[in-house]
DNA sequence: GTCTATATAGCGATAGAC
DNA sequence: GTCTATCGCTATATAGAC
């Protein structure tokens, strides 16, 4: 609970960074040592395994996914809207976390698809009382997923095909027409 | 054109199912080899290098959208429902070609991420005559999206939190409402 | 805490017998 | 057209010096 060492951080930033822009195979220890700037065995020393550095990621990834919840259910444009904007990718901490950790799943980190999809309960849960019926709160959730397969897709620098500034402004409209209780 | 060697496809089924179910790490020659049944000498007569494997399923995912978009400009429920009801994942080659790809371009293969992409094209292209306006065409195709991502995490066998049956009956009923021309 | 050196295993690919 | 054997490389992980 208390401050994490800084080394720790830098590491899993540096892994963190290779799974969004060269994929899960670039992501391996040695690469990620290197842009870490540390040797592979002072790595070793902070994460023990592959698994544990995985893990310190998607441990990260909760951590942000707890506050973030907080900050919707509080937001003053409405759950749905924050939501909604904030599933675009806009390079955030949560936003890095979520890829990389997207990425760990497609590998196969039984782990990582665990977190995503409690993850993806959490917000739901938040969400629900601010939708019409089951239906409204799957549309939401779908267009959401919509715009994070997306950043997914395009390999984290490169934009792609999804709607921003006044065609996101007109989406999120539409949504909250279909949706918003 | 012609018909392909029979041992071709078999190849391609094993390495799509081993993308699929164990991700892109584990779907590796010598695996594929052993899931086809043949031995890596074998398979490396048919495809002279891993790439080559990998473009062949990208080249039968491109057969299949074809046939695919042609289905769905002629669907007598409309377009729009024809697209949601197939963006769920019911296994058929189409979606198992899609995921497996998917797995190949986060994987870092810029041609399966190409060819994801312009297949999302034709299918915004061959939509957008039955969508209200662009909004609408962004709303369907993210809600396709959804559909799709929320399948990809989903280790291709467990159904994901994904609305079915009735559900997804009132979620397309939903869209058209919000959507259609 | 961080380093170098090394063990071990698995990858894609080649060579050549059948 | 399919096989076995093997090369060269790179991955994770260990051992032990500093």
């Amino acid at each position: 609970m208390s401050r994490p060492p800084l080394a720790r951080e830098k590491v899993i930033d540096a892994f963190e960074q290779l799974l969004i822009e060269e994929g899960e195979r670039a992501a391996t220890m040695d690469a990620t040592a290197r842009a870490a700037g540390v040797s592979k065995g002072g790595l070793l020393y902070h994460f023990g395994s592959k698994d544990a550095l995985e893990g310190g990621l998607v441990e990260r990834l909760t951590a942000l996914v707890e506050e973030d919840v907080a900050a919707m259910t509080a937001a003053p444009e409405g759950a749905i809207a924050y939501f909604l904007h904030t599933s675009v990718n806009s390079n955030d901490p949560i936003d890095r976390a979520i890829l990389a950790t997207a990425r760990l799943a497609q590998g196969g980190n039984i782990a990582a698809g665990e977190a995503l999809r409690s993850i993806r309960d959490q917000w739901a849960e938040a969400l629900r009382p601010h939708t019409k019926d089951e239906t409204a709160l799957d549309l939401v959730m779908l267009v959401s997923d919509g715009l994070y397969f997306n950043n997914a897709l395009s390999g984290g620098s490169i934009p792609g095909p999804v709607p921003r500034g006044e065609a996101l402004r007109a989406l999120i409209a539409l949504v909250e027409r279909a949706a918003r209780v």
